[in-house]
DNA sequence: CTGATATATCAAGATTTATTGATTGAATGT
DNA sequence: ACATTCAATCAATAAATCTTGATATATCAG
């Protein structure tokens, strides 16, 4: 994980915020089979119609999904570019850790 | 993205509460490099020491770090075990996502 | 244009999280 | 035992987030 900025940061920690709710990981989940309107999200999530759209919101702002109107719909799907981004940071993270434990092993 | 128990989704929604803050990025960002002693990061941090140990214990809870006491001082490091399932929750989000986009592409 | 449907936004209150300063506890050295 | 240092916890307040119900906007059908 190389330094990052004070703004980068803020980026990394809003996905992350987005990323931290039960029913906004619910959302992610149905949409990990695919692209979906709000209408089904609805009936699939026991919740309300307001409550959803803040939620959908709040992962749109973040960057993790995008929505596409067709009609009187919104579709909204999984936004490939900064999902591999946020994996991007994880996995970083899990290098330097991996390597940490290794180093420790080393010199007991 | 397997469909996931409500108790599932409540660890990973904990995962990345814990990481959903710049204050505790930082942390983790300094321990990347390795296991820090709470004094240290309090230099290293601008910041004050009731607030560290609230954000240090946020991250502890959530398993991302373990901590370790050597007389006076404890020790906070990451904790590989629960970094590995984190990236491996966002792993398989980014599979999905590329092989819809994929599907979607090929279809236009 | 009118009515109906899908979704977004807004405003108020409820809940959760974060910050601050004070206190407590644990380990050490004298 | 006492004083010192490092860190955790507590209590009060502040700030951010979530929920709910009402209202607004956009699209379509007739």
């Amino acid at each position: 994980m190389p330094s990052s900025t004070t703004k980068d940061l803020k980026r990394v920690a809003g996905w992350f915020h987005a990323l931290s709710d039960g029913t906004r990981l619910q959302i992610i989940e149905r949409l990990s089979e695919g692209e979906q309107c709000v209408c089904d999200l609805t009936d699939m999530l026991d919740t309300g119609q307001s409550r959803l759209s803040f939620h959908l919101k709040t992962l749109k702002d973040a960057g993790i999904l995008v929505d596409r109107r067709e009609g009187r719909w919104v579709y909204y799907s999984l936004n490939p570019e900064v999902i591999e981004e946020v994996d991007q940071f994880v996995s970083s993270l899990k290098t330097h850790s991996r390597r940490l434990r290794n180093e420790s092993k080393c010199c007991d």
